[in-house]
DNA sequence: GTGAGCTTGTGCGTTCGTGCACAAGCGGTA
DNA sequence: TACCGCTTGTGCACGAACGCACAAGCTCAC
């Protein structure tokens, strides 16, 4: 129905997405495209055709009303609705996760957390009770879950991703380093931290400039 | 002195190195371009390409020395030599991030936590004791600091990211969802989570298959 | 020594992203 | 009503990345 969006324009929408909440709250009422690819970290003309593919609502010689922005923008991400997500592996980094509020106040409310832990099973972190993977299925089914998070070991990784799909979850977000494999229609994106840091070793030991956002492209 | 690497190939030498980690702990000597393609998830070309770029030592006919191309990852990337890290801002996500172990194994050991917060001054963990933002400039230069890792509040950002830079950080990874300015010759890599789940948001919504490591790109 | 069978290294066409630069268009002003 | 200044929307050209396809080159067998 909307058009094709570019897979680089959907990585930048989130970030005009956190700039215009900001000038919202700041009251402003409209923005141009040079102060809002400021507040981006970006270029003018970019932020101009990226907006343009969620239609054109901007206003020649004034620029775009910052509340139907967001509001297009948000459509366009599909934030209209709530998605539910499930955690599946609560070490450390699955009990930070599920401490984060940015989630759930961004549209992405966590529902359940899963660990294969006898030990774990049962406790409580932040509100809600760990449940165990072999109940992954009926967990995602009875709370509609949308997107799973993967926070296990490397080695378990591409077990709990095939679970998830199994169950029915329709995009994944991965923060194992291991390569996995899901079917075409689920879409899948990898945080790698120590890959992130390998990356840094490279530009730092060339001295030689590199800023970037991490932007996604590939098939 | 090494000829210049593309941004898209740096970026996934990290994952041919994981690849051949774990190929060399099942004692293969000789991996083809195929083969690693098939473990790092990529196309076969692609690999031929990556590797090429880090001088030609691959074998017509046979393949490339498993041994031997980790070492020449290995310098491409820096990782000839221990990078030390600080992490500033141990909230939840610090703390995961001070617990989790594969940073030290892949050659950035973390030497130093930092916290604004009295009541987390002094406390221990993994270790190592949380010291005050304060004595940041103090603590880098004496650890040899190469690369800061920033896991404070949105609105901290900034400020933590220009002490760093002003301390003698050569590199930072942040994790807050802001937009950050850092002088060009310092590498900046943003992981931003709640980002990550928006853009899934997208293409769920559309139901298109979109799967796509986390390469980089810009300026 | 010669030939068969692989696998590398890369030239080339294609696609995607970027950003400059400018015409089109809106609002306010005289 | 006519004009001026500002901002959008986009055509265009450039560059990066990708992957096919093939020649070059190595090893082994006979
Ligand atoms: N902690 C970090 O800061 C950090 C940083 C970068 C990457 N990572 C990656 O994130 C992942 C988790 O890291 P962590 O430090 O939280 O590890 P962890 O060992 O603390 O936690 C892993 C959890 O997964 C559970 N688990 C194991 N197999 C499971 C399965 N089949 N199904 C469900 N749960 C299972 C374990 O019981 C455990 O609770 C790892 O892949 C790690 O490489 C973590
Ligand atoms: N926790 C997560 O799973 C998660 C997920 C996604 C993003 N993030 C982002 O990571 C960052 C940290 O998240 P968190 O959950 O750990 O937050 P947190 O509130 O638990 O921790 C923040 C820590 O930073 C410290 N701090 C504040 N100002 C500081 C300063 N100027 N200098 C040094 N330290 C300072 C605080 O004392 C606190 O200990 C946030 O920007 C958050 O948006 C966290």
């Amino acid at each position: 129905m909307a058009r094709e969006i570019p897979d680089a324009t959907v990585a930048r929408l989130p970030i005009y997405r956190r700039s215009l909440v900001e000038l919202a709250s700041t009251g402003a009422e409209m923005v141009s495209s040079a102060a809002l690819a400021d507040l981006a970290g970006v270029n003018a003309a970019k932020v101009r055709k990226d907006l343009s593919y969620l239609g054109t609502y901007g206003v020649r010689g004034v620029g775009y009303d910052v509340k139907f922005l967001l509001r297009q923008i948000g459509d366009a991400l599909g934030l209209d609705i709530e998605t539910p997500v499930v955690i599946v592996g609560m070490g450390n980094l699955g009990q930070a996760l599920a401490h984060y509020g940015g989630f759930s106040s961004r549209g992405f409310p966590i529902v359940a957390l899963v660990d294969a832990s006898e030990a774990k099973v049962g406790q409580v972190v932040d509100g809600i009770a760990i449940s165990h993977i072999d109940d992954l299925d009926t967990i995602v089914k009875e709370h509609a879950i949308a997107v799973g998070i993967i926070a296990t070991p490397a080695e378990a990784a591409q077990i709990v991703a095939d679970a998830l799909v199994a169950a029915g979850v329709r995009s994944i977000l991965s923060f194992a380093p291991s390569v996995l494999h899901v079917p075409e229609t689920v879409p899948l994106r990898k945080v790698d931290l120590a890959t992130e840091l390998q990356i840094l070793g490279y530009y730092q030991q060339r001295e030689s400039p590199a800023e970037g956002g991490n932007t996604d492209k590939s098939a």
